[in-house]
DNA sequence: AATTTATGTCAGTCATGTTGACTTAATTTA
DNA sequence: TAAATTAAGTCAACATGACTGACATAAATT
């Protein structure tokens, strides 16, 4: 085991970090810093937990979480374009390509070419890409109910109002187009 | 660009793909299909543009999520064992001596010889972690203000409640443990 | 006819997680 | 006291999912 107090030169030049030690803080941070640290940590273990559930079924496929995303979303907007799924996912080409290709390989995604622009290619579930989207959406879901029941329904829109706003404002029009959200058809 | 509808053999092989194409699905998957999918698409876009705020600041010190989590519960539980920590954060110790190393020798984080058990080490921050801690905290806790005020502050418990029955249940006796928050000491 | 756009692909890199095997020092147990 | 267990650290190899940059093809637009 190496000196219990000792630092590179390295870290000291980059982080400009003094020579002398100086003394650890054994006070906690705490709400009265002024910050809202039950929230963030209840959404950081919130957050973990619901995204625990479909990576089980995830791992039995030999898939991950960003196969996840992508049957998710083309699920929920049959026929969009890679570069709407590139805007919704915010990753690029390259991160999605290794993926999709995966999952059209398998049976779970088609692709159509666009009917109006024969460069875009439309993108579809396969029943079996609908299953799974089904299959990987219930345990969340069910989470959710169960959530909301602890949590009294009454409640439902204030909670939703508040993800919402959790979200970039430039970004909430996108998620207001998502089918069933009460503000989307008339 | 190859063929538009092609599937590999082995593919077929892993997922049990059937030889003639099924047609692509055409209508969404929606609130019809029994899945509260605005709760589910709300929770990950909130997660994603909450825990973006602070990658930027990250991004500057060559810093990235991991770190982050270390600073922040080091901050908030200062004098925590390495395998509480690990307990905390669920990732293995290899997986945490990468980041840690790196923090300790840019000087954000200092270890203490456990005073009973010698072969502990007590994790604190030094004056500069603890400025990172809250560095990293202060946008998302602004975040978090703005989309309370939205909502309406009357809502807040309702929303803890939510997010805490989102936690598996075996966790939440930990969460509990973390300062400040109102169900801790007396 | 030239340019732009939508998609796909190759190659390399990085961050962060994993498993497994092993060491050292300190504590606990038999 | 000797043996076993525990806390922490380390080495090596690997997987996933992100990134950048460069380039190719086909189709649409200018």
């Amino acid at each position: 085991m190496t000196d219990i107090n000792s630092r590179s030169d390295a870290a000291r030049a980059v982080h400009g970090v003094p020579a002398a030690a100086d003394a650890p803080v054994k006070d906690a941070l705490s709400v009265e810093d002024g910050i809202d640290f039950a929230i963030i940590e209840l959404f950081f273990f919130a957050y973990r937990d619901f995204t625990s559930d479909p990576d089980e079924i995830l791992g039995e496929l030999d898939f991950g979480r960003a196969h996840h995303r992508v049957v998710h979303f083309v699920n929920r907007m049959p026929g969009l374009t890679v570069a709407e799924l590139l805007d919704v996912l915010q990753i690029t080409k390259q991160s999605l390509a290794r993926v999709l290709k995966q999952l059209i390989d398998s049976g779970y995604i088609m692709q159509v070419q666009g009917p109006r622009d024969r460069r875009q290619r439309e993108l579809y579930p396969s029943a079996r890409g609908r299953e799974l989207a089904l299959r990987l959406a219930a345990p969340q879901s069910r989470r959710i109910r169960e959530a909301l029941r602890q949590t009294g329904p009454e409640h439902r829109a204030a909670i939703e109002t508040f993800l919402r706003a959790m979200v970039n404002t430039e970004l909430r029009p996108q998620i207001d187009r998502l089918p069933g959200n009460l503000s989307a058809e008339p």
